[in-house]
DNA sequence: TAAAGCGGTTTATAATATAAACCAAATTTT
DNA sequence: AAAATTTGGTTTATATTATAAACCGCTTTA
């Protein structure tokens, strides 16, 4: 049985990285939506999104407001791609 | 975004799912060589697959040798399948 | 009969997810 | 214009979870 990529193997990091595979980008307040996650819990998803190199976070400004913004990373994507074949041989897709 | 039920949403939990759905029944030490996981990880979430209705474990003989065999039932077929098309939501499949 | 192996279970530990508490800057209210 | 509230987050503490190590009774083998 292939091994599920643990960073991927939580749903609130899956749920990030679904629509940002949808998306050409995609700001922490509408992730925050998205999601119906917490704050707290978001940000520290999005770090170890970042940390993996699995997306890039930018912080910006639009206005006088700051504007977090995020982006799957080639790496992202290929480890998106990998982690849903290896669930197709689990879930008998 | 659909809820992911976490009791399917771990690696070891969801492969031996898997593979009860494919078969009649399975025991304890083919689980164990098929999944690679060391007994008391796989004890401890039989254990919860169990407790949660998913499985039912029977523990009998074959000559003396214990054997404990495990059988997806009614609901964790159905749990099963509901976590498939709420991961789906996620896989963009 | 002592030692080693088989089929597990229990328990301790490491890793993870999650929310609560906090913070600075901007906006609104009085 | 001060005070209070909201916005957009981060840091830190806690609860949950996964995992392996230690253990146990029974059987087989030496």
């Amino acid at each position: 049985m292939k091994e599920l990529d643990p960073i991927l193997h939580s749903q609130l990091r899956l749920a990030v990285m679904s629509i940002l595979m949808n998306v050409d980008e995609a700001d922490f307040v509408y992730l925050k939506e998205q999601t119906e996650s917490t704050a707290g819990n978001l940000s520290v998803q999005l770090d170890k999104l970042s940390s993996a190199g699995y997306i890039t976070v930018t912080k910006g400004f639009v206005g006088k407001k700051t504007r977090t913004t995020c982006q799957v990373t080639e790496q992202g994507r290929k480890a998106f791609e990998e982690y849903v074949e290896a669930l197709k041989s689990y879930l008998n897709l």
